[in-house]
DNA sequence: CTGTATCCCGGCGGATACTG
DNA sequence: CAGTATCCGCCGGGATACAG
């Protein structure tokens, strides 16, 4: 067996299904995660309604099911006020917080490469 | 207007399309890019049937997806050796090792939370 | 105001078979 | 070996209407 031939991927590379790779690390939550994020992230309480109008009049339904899963992951913490009419206010948990890092981290990612990106496409394109 | 009734969120917070935010930080790539970063970080040239062994055994279609979308975007490079049995190799550009930063911080989110987003997960249930 | 209830569409991801 | 060619099922995301 020759040096040139060594060194073989392990094929259990990705055999535990919780591995943090597997965990699609850069696919966390749902198209609209990231933008609740942000939309919570000064730590303000926030209403339904108020969420919807930066997040481009999102449906009830689709934001519904965003702030569920958040809240069932633990990311975010939903307080219903007993009034008339009903207010309902979302708030991030510490785990949430704990998102921003990793976010800010792949957003300062974006800004700087976002451009070579389109490049490397437009090129891709041409030929 | 009293001070509890201030600081609404800003409705065109994610207007731009191509701002980070929007950029679905969180939501780089397919089910796979992750996982083939793995598999090129070390610098090592790898060939697609080598790919596919740690991979699951991908689909040839849908490796082939994710390595052109890749390659596309400027994140590898694929080269075709004229011999025959064919030979092709895919290795990892600048930009695409520029991605293992941003990859390794969520991953370490991951490695360091997910099993408090599992419990979360078990007390919605359990409640 | 804060959501449900329906219906719907596109597209990612996959299974299988075939080719240069 | 390194892919194409088809076909297909699922489900995320959305539009619209309605309810407590």
């Amino acid at each position: 067996m020759t040096e040139r031939e060594a060194r073989p991927l392990r094929p259990d590379m990705f055999r535990d299904p919780d591995c943090s790779d597997r965990a699609q690390p850069f696919r966390v939550g749902g198209k609209w995660t990231a933008m609740v994020l942000r939309c919570l992230e000064d730590g303000r309480p926030r209403r339904f309604s108020e969420l919807r109008v930066p997040l481009h009049w999102i449906t009830p339904k689709v934001l519904t099911e965003t702030l569920r899963a958040m809240e069932r992951d633990g990311f975010l913490l939903r307080v219903v006020h007993e009034e008339n009419p009903p207010r309902v206010e979302y708030t991030l948990t510490a785990l949430g917080r704990s998102l921003l890092g990793p976010l800010d981290t792949t957003c300062a990612w974006a800004r700087a490469h976002v451009p070579e990106v389109t490049e490397a496409r437009a090129a891709y394109e041409g030929g």
